[in-house]
DNA sequence: GGAACGTCTCTTTTT
DNA sequence: GAGACGTTCC
């Protein structure tokens, strides 16, 4: 039993009467055997597995739990559990009580916040600060949603940045307008999930727990804190460690896990202290620099393992490509297997360079979330018209399938959208195939307000003449979106070719048939051919067509990649919502491991690199003015350098060439004692 | 005049 | 690789 190999201190944690629990469990204090043993110590106890919740921040991380659980005991009690990310299990819970979501990125959500951004007006405001882009202003409604859930968005606005008074309006009326659109297209973003969760419980009591158990729980934030709260659940097992806390960009508040001892009737305590994981000499130089921070509770951390490691050093380059260079030459020459190793940066945008030295020199390696299968053109294109079909008015699906039609570009790909949509009541397969025939305004738009800067005109019908003698079937020739005034022939081509794919993909019920008709239409056809030509043009203009038809085959190969990935699903719903909660987890290939911090939370590595030292990197400067803290900054190090286990490797480089920037060591190597 | 399309700069971290 | 900006096209 996992009980067995705990120590005293895990143990008393983990069998824990039922109750408000807090595991403070420091860097490689084994929080994850305890809370295997936990869940062991519940179903060993009489805990029904369906009344446990397991929240952690990675579904990965869940998995991994549960597998070990596993071990003990059947992989039929095992799966009764409720685990994953606290998006992916509300997803699941809200799934099973029957509601239809429709999950997208951030990134699409926020091309839709622009369009209705860019309708608004602020020239006429008279104000010496410019208002927000569209893009800063959802993510700032973003972290207003995780940061608060008491005050309105311009109260929230007014406590933070009082500077932009004169835009509140307008704000609002744009995030007014944007909740109204998402909930006309039926689109739910990240937050919404777990607002929907939420609410959900307030008047539903089907769901209940017996213990929540939550990971990480020092970057919980105040909207995860209050998803926690709606389970009411009469045990809470919540693990984390306040040094670690590197989420308050999205919310996480350190005083979630600072009050918890007040905010919860007869709380209990614990805390782990001993460490397995790193050597003495790596423990020590991470607890040097995160003693700067003050101290939430006490901890006093003893080093369990023995034997002679090699202390951690610091290695100093004059400029940042032979910094990587020869990180890259001693991970070559290194004793420990690529899996074994680990480089970990501050910022993404150093991956790139450590990546292509390491490339260079032949050594494999993967990179967490990086430029992978997902983020490509063709495989977007795909999952966008699988999106279509899944659901006929899903405005930024259509839209971003459009990119790919010649003469069509954002604003009449819209119109487009809209045109239909009108047509068919709220549904673009109707508009196709059941077009309402008493639409004389079908391009009409909403009315002139120049108060909350909205502007728009009205357009003349075009002739559908036009498009005669291409072949096109009856049905869609007598389609009144053919009148719109600026669709081309090249247009209404694809457009046809559109209609057609749509035509028979309705009735396909699984992801796997559906992406094999995505595959055999001809809108994806000719999508194809646009990038395997944009892939393979030379600058003077000509193709070559064998390498023309090479790309083509990489895109259709891919293609059967992404027919395979969706076999396991019933449903294309749900195929294309778990992409949306965890594509990103998925690393491709073995190799060392190129990581953020942040994307090192949680896991562990013999020989680990922290690379790109240098003050204003790291510490981010730019951030810092921005409302980032030095204190989270130092947190962020902690993290970095408890990865290691047997070997710590610090760097920095003294000047980047190709942004001609000189640097000098970062504040926290002298912290470290690693520079005088 | 407006939209489509091409070129240039900048890049925090995540579900 | 995406967004801002400028150029070309209708």
């Amino acid at each position: 039993m996992p009980l067995s190999r705990l120590n005293a201190e895990q143990r008393s944690a983990a069998t824990a009467p039922s109750g408000y629990n807090l595991i403070i469990a420091s860097a490689g204090t084994g929080k994850t055997s305890t809370i295997v043993a936990r869940i062991a110590h519940l179903l060993n106890h009489g805990t029904q597995p369906s009344k446990i919740l397991l929240l952690t921040f990675t579904n990965k991380a869940a998995a991994e739990m549960l597998e070990r659980v596993g071990v003990f005991f059947d992989k039929s009690i095992t799966s009764q559990i409720e685990s994953g990310t606290f998006h992916a299990v509300s997803y699941r819970l809200l799934k099973k009580l029957g509601r239809n979501i429709v999950l997208k990125q951030p990134k699409d959500l926020k091309i839709l916040l622009k369009s209705i951004h860019d309708r608004r007006r602020f020239d006429h405001i008279d104000s010496s600060v410019k208002a927000y882009s569209a893009a800063y202003l959802y993510d700032l409604f973003s972290l207003y949603q995780n940061s608060t859930v008491t005050q309105s968005f311009t109260e929230w606005l007014e406590s933070n940045d009082s500077e932009h008074g004169l835009f509140f309006d307008i704000y609002e009326d744009i995030f007014e307008e944007f909740q109204a659109l998402k909930r006309e297209f039926g689109y739910v973003d990240f937050n919404d999930l777990l607002i929907l969760m939420r609410d959900t419980l307030k008047t539903t009591d089907t769901l209940s727990f017996d213990e929540v158990l939550i990971d990480e729980y020092q970057d919980t934030n105040t909207l995860q804190g209050s998803l926690i709260d709606a389970f009411h659940s009469k045990s809470l097992f919540c693990v984390g460690d306040y040094d670690q806390s590197i989420y308050a960009f999205n919310g996480a508040n350190i005083d979630i896990i600072g009050s918890f001892a007040t905010r919860y009737p007869n709380a209990n305590v614990f805390t782990l202290n001993k460490n397995y994981r790193s050597s003495h000499k790596i423990l020590s130089l991470a607890n040097r620099v995160i003693e700067k921070n003050p101290r939430l509770y006490e901890k006093r951390l003893e080093v369990t393992r023995d034997g002679t490691f090699e202390a951690p050093k610091l290695l100093i380059y004059d400029e940042l490509f032979s910094q990587y260079q020869a990180i890259s030459t001693l991970i070559k020459h290194s004793m420990h297997a690529p899996a074994d190793i680990a480089v970990i940066f501050r910022n993404n945008s150093t991956a790139d360079g450590i990546e292509a030295t390491l490339r260079e020199q032949g050594i494999a390696c993967k990179r967490k979330g990086g430029i992978s299968f997902f983020d490509s053109a063709e495989v977007k294109a795909m999952l966008d018209l699988v999106g279509v079909v899944v659901n006929p008015k899903d405005m930024m699906a259509f839209i971003h399938s459009f990119e790919y039609a010649r003469g069509v570009g954002s604003s009449l790909s819209k119109e487009l959208f809209d045109g239909l949509f009108k047509l068919g009541n709220g549904n673009i397969y109707q508009g196709f195939f059941n077009p309402r025939d008493d639409v004389e305004d079908i391009f009409k738009k909403r009315a002139k307000n120049h108060q909350l800067g909205l502007f728009d005109d009205i357009i003349d019908l075009g002739s559908v003449s036009r498009f005669y003698n291409f072949g096109f079937e009856e049905l869609f020739l007598s389609n009144p979106i053919l009148k719109h005034p600026k669709l081309t022939t090249d247009g209404a081509k694809f457009l046809h070719q559109f209609y057609k794919f749509m035509k028979h993909a309705t009735r396909i019920k699984t992801p796997q048939s559906l992406i094999n008709h995505v595959l055999s239409s001809e809108v994806f056809s000719a999508i194809a051919e646009v990038l395997a030509i944009k892939r393979t043009i030379k600058k003077d203009g000509t193709i070559d067509e064998k390498l023309k038809a090479e790309a083509r085959a990489r895109i259709f190969r891919k293609g059967h990649l992404l027919k395979d990935l969706a076999s396991g699903y019933a449903s294309s719903e749900r195929f294309l919502n778990a992409l949306t909660l965890g594509s990103n987890e998925m690393s491709e290939g073995e190799g060392v491991n190129l990581l953020s911090i942040h994307a090192s939370k949680g896991l562990e590595f013999k020989e680990v690199y922290v690379i790109d030292l240098m003050d204003g990197r790291f510490p981010n400067r730019k951030l810092m003015q921005k409302g980032g803290s030095l204190e989270e900054e130092r947190r962020l190090f902690y993290v970095a350098t408890t990865r290691a286990k047997d070997m710590l490797i610090l760097s920095y480089a003294k000047y980047d060439k190709i942004k001609k920037i000189s640097y000098t060591h970062s504040p926290f190597l002298v912290e470290a004692g690693m520079v005088h």
